[in-house]
DNA sequence: TAATCGGCGATCATTAAGGTCGGATATATA
DNA sequence: TATATATCCGACCTTAATGATCGCCGATTA
């Protein structure tokens, strides 16, 4: 309920890393040995992040990934929209007709203005506000 | 993701109605049809409304439910709570071990703050603001 | 040219949500 | 007092989303 992803964690934590290394590349393993992420699903949600434009990958040996954007101008809500899709607290889409209770529904759209307000405040949170704050001396390396 | 329950739709839903019966008792068969909800998962969602007492009931033939609140003194963040227990847009919680992250996560904190603000949000929703705006004219009978 | 990286699709496992079933208790009314 | 109609309650099954895994490819550099 209203739960944000596991991907969603691994990727701020995989920017949060990226950071600290500035200029020089972070390798998926390396990212996945420190936080004691899976490896290939950290692979799949880097791989998103760069398709989206989030991070730059280098291939090859010594290859791996080095931040794109500036964390500070990345939102939350733009980084949920890059892994998971468009976010929907309401089930039924605008030309949905699956939803059982469609014929005397009446209150999808005032939930819609809801879910306005919370995507609202999702892009108007950065990266870097959660990222920042106090990080573990090893990372900082 | 960051979806609302199917739960939360019939209880909005269930309340909506009951708040146009007014003072007469609404049984949980007349609703689940008019809404076409299944009827045993909208039973278990009113008799945790009940329990929580936002709705009273009424054993017996005859018997159903009313309303014990004023929509307008009920919050999005209340009924949230009462049927899905506490809401966590982080997955971990505070002395949460099982969790191989921990270790060296630092965003956990600063998701803590954007799922309070969230949090603080649903609770200044109410549920008239969901509710009434309009209504189908065979429920207002 | 071999070892090390990212890229990608298919697939399996786990879990939470959605839904069902059976039987209990209460109570109006015939 | 019998019966039909309600709420109550717990166990259970089903489905869908998430989380995780596997295998093979192409790129790149030492």
């Amino acid at each position: 309920m209203l739960k944000l992803t596991k991907k969603i964690d691994y990727a701020l934590m995989a920017i949060n890393f990226m950071s600290f290394k500035g200029e020089s590349v972070a390798n998926t393993r390396n990212i996945a040995e420190i936080y004691n992420i899976p490896l290939e699903l950290l692979a799949k949600v880097l791989q998103r992040l760069a398709k989206k434009g989030f991070i730059v990958s280098q291939n090859g040996p010594k290859g791996g990934y080095t931040l794109a954007k500036d964390p500070n101008v990345i939102t939350l809500g733009e980084l949920i929209r890059a892994i998971e899709g468009p976010i929907q607290i309401v089930h039924c889409t605008e030309g949905d007709t699956s939803c059982l209770q469609t014929a005397r529904c009446t209150i999808r759209s005032p939930l819609r203005k809801i879910e306005h307000k919370i995507v609202d405040f999702l892009d108007n949170v950065t990266i870097d506000q959660i990222c920042s704050e106090e990080v573990p001396e090893e990372l900082a390396v």
